[in-house]
DNA sequence: CTGCTTTTGCAAATCATTTGCAATAAATGT
DNA sequence: ACATTTATTGCAAATGATTTGCAAAAGCAG
């Protein structure tokens, strides 16, 4: 699951995205991390790296992920986080007390989601991203 | 799935919680609905009965969610919903595109809920409180 | 080089939610 | 009933994540 940054400069040419320093830093830093990142990371590990304001930031996020190159998961803990776009539905647990967020394996929700598009109507055609399983954590209880 | 005024009494009783007008008008208002409520449609169905400030009508959804009274549905759309807490997982489905809300049948999950609570020692004692379901839906593709 | 579009930094605006504070109301002790 | 504590309220200001306006800088095309 590494990227090379010929990779990573191809599909920016192949959505037409100008590979300027800090979308491609942005871009390649997603891309090495096993887990989604927080914006609030992001913005950290950028401005560690280049002098990036968190504007440009969000902003290259959203060409990023409305160009498809990245997955927008949309938790409810205050936060979006954002991953390399691999076309698999993403998979969280959010605790809802210390707001913490944990990956759940994805196979659980396989059968779930097949289930649900092939007997509701209401899910016909749609598109799944990402589950976002909410609840107190043992910790927390 | 009515409750009576008595019932409704009771149960703030039976937490501790006065039941006080605004607060009275709060949760009947949300036992009342068959949906989940967006905290905005809480706070302009409570000023159309009463002059409640939103300040107000915030500390009561926290009170009430906090007693155990109602469910928290922190959704990834921007809002927060609420419901009459029933002991059930809530699941809805959310359009990342035009950020609108659909209920879920809970079924399709509880067989998912189940595998993921028994396979992964993360989760032993978790307490589940809702699954949402992110995508684009069929009117956005 | 010259003009046109994109990207950037900065500050200000937004939107949902929370908080400080002083005033009010309700419950409790005597 | 009366004083005392405790909970609730309205209002305005604070918060935190995200977005936007704007002018300057950078990159691309002719």
């Amino acid at each position: 699951m590494k990227y090379s940054d010929d990779e990573l400069l191809n599909n920016l040419k192949d959505v037409g995205l100008r590979a300027t320093p800090h979308r491609f830093l942005i871009y390649k830093l997603i891309s090495k991390s096993k887990q989604p990142l927080s914006v609030s990371v992001i913005i950290e590990k950028s401005k560690n790296k280049e002098d990036v304001d968190k504007a440009t930031v969000y902003r290259n996020l959203f060409s990023l992920h409305n160009a498809g190159l990245l997955k927008k998961i949309d938790l409810s803990n205050g936060e979006a986080y954002y991953s390399f776009e691999t076309g698999e539905v993403a998979n969280q647990f959010v605790c809802s007390k210390c707001r913490s967020v944990e990956k759940v394996d994805g196979d659980f929700f396989d059968e779930a989601i097949k289930k649900m598009m092939k007997k509701s109507k209401k899910f016909k055609g749609v598109e799944l991203s990402m589950i976002e399983v909410c609840g107190v954590c043992a910790g927390c209880r």
